[in-house]
DNA sequence: TATAATTCCTATGAATTTAGTAGGAATAAA
DNA sequence: TTTATTCCTACTAAATTCATAGGAATTATA
């Protein structure tokens, strides 16, 4: 049970765009120097965050990408539910395919935990996590 | 962020354990019938829970698997903790081996969630699965 | 003692997912 | 027109997950 490098990248990625706290474009090659992640994956996550709506992008040269919401107003649950496949933490607990959904005894804790998860990601903000920085 | 099949399958096998309460050994091949788990990929995963404690196995003919503890004393935590190769929400959490540990600011929120995710497991015990059945 | 039913052990393999790479087209500033 | 950037599509290597396979060891019982 274990959260993606994709979704580590994107939180980090996300954290030091709000660090930044600027209305300039940061350039993908900044981000990915700073942050020390390959470039072309970082590209691919970016593209997903844009298209979220968490972040827009400005193309052609002095481009890059910004935040379209003020740190404190996006949580580590919205990123990482662009990110991450699944947040759920079993996958039978999105499951209406699953036959035994109707009698399984897990399933209750399943739906029980995913909620749990996404409450506790729902208390961190950019602002919050940016803090936290040392 | 999901549970494997062998944890979700290692779970439903020790409430089915739970749920017979007997003290016979129960064959694999009846557990694996009941929930319809692959024979020899269940075989894995009981060698592993007999490894770590939580059953017992009686070889030959008559021979079969037996929980160890009461149901009411071994938790879903227990039995996840055997089966995932990590309960980490993300690797990092543990890690003393990545270089940005010092600094990251998103370590304290995995280990947070860590903590938020083992006790909500360590609530559910098998008695608990067991009444949930239908 | 033979037989049948079981666990135990070791190895292999297929499918899926993850993480990353590659090359170039489109766009925009200077 | 050059340069710096995002955008788009495809590919690939490695790891992990989910099994499968075959037979050895063990034990009850007829």
């Amino acid at each position: 049970m274990i959260v993606s490098a994709k979704g580590r990248y994107a939180l980090r990625v996300m954290i030091a765009l709000a660090a930044r706290g600027g209305s300039e474009p940061v350039p993908l090659k900044e981000l990915s120097a700073e942050e020390e992640i390959p470039h072309k994956f970082l590209e691919q996550i970016m593209t997903e965050l844009a298209k979220a709506g968490l972040v827009e992008s400005a193309r052609g040269k002095n481009g890059g990408y910004l935040l379209t919401r003020s740190p404190e107003e996006c949580t580590a649950a919205d990123i990482l539910r662009v990110t991450e496949s699944t947040l759920a933490a079993a996958e039978c607990a999105g499951g209406g395919d699953c036959p035994r959904s109707k009698t399984c005894p897990t399933l209750p804790m399943w739906r029980a935990l995913d909620e749990v998860m996404d409450d506790f990601l729902k208390k961190y903000t950019l602002a919050d996590l940016v803090s936290q920085r040392a």
